[in-house]
DNA sequence: ATGCATGTTCGATGTGTATCGTAGATGCCG
DNA sequence: CGGCATCTACGATACACATCGAACATGCAT
């Protein structure tokens, strides 16, 4: 029976879950970036995963990242198997994984010089 | 002449502003709960928001609210008066800030025991 | 002017947590 | 059956920051 398909690490219930401690979770730059790279990609290891800090450093996100609920981890062979929870996540909080995916990154910063064309404007 | 209605302090340019920072803002509760207040309220002076922290601990969370961008705060006499960037924000982050203060609070949690009413014993 | 109220600023303190290295558990492959 | 890979667990460290109290600035009323 599919009892252990594939063994899945315990998560809890979205409807438990604060919005708070969402943001708390999302609010880490490591981790904004984990659930990017995840909802791109669909799912991946551990170690597939390119970041800027240490292997313990990323399988510790992803542990708070599961146990926020904002992960679910399969386990297949050697390989912990992570992916976003997307669906349960728009249910309990429709709408807000979007806004945050969606986001557009900030534009540099308007350098308080003369803003005359200085750069490539025409 | 409006020049100088009210005094408003500084305030970044929302395009400047990455999601990330606004995550980090929204992630401390007591911050959470003056923005959930100001939308409510519509707008509030620091003495008059109602939490569980020092006036002075309170100015510090709305000055980092201001500084990220989701408040703006004018002078109006003796006392600021703060109320959300609504309308920008929604402009910069659609449905963000929608999806935060629609979200419904967590139910309690199962706990793990028998779930025949025995809570209320005693 | 004097006093009072409102807010901010500053320094100090404590706590939380992001990060790393190392060691250990587990599965796969030849 | 070794040996290697993947990943987690643990302890240590460092830094960020939430919080407070006290001191100061400012405006208003009497």
């Amino acid at each position: 029976m599919r009892t252990l398909d594939q063994a899945r690490l315990p998560q809890p219930d979205l409807a438990e879950v604060e919005i708070g401690t969402v943001l708390q979770a999302l609010a880490d730059p490591v981790r904004l970036q984990i659930v990017r790279l995840l909802s791109s990609q669909g799912a991946a290891a551990c170690g597939e995963l390119d970041l800027p800090v240490k292997r313990s450093t990323v399988s510790h996100h992803l542990r708070t990242l599961r146990e926020t609920g904002l992960l679910e981890t399969h386990l297949k062979g050697n390989t912990r198997v992570s992916k976003v929870r997307r669906e349960e996540l728009d249910r309990r909080f429709p709408g807000l994984l979007a806004s945050i995916l969606d986001a557009t990154p900030a534009v540099p910063a308007p350098s308080e010089e003369e803003p005359g064309g200085a750069d490539g404007e025409r």
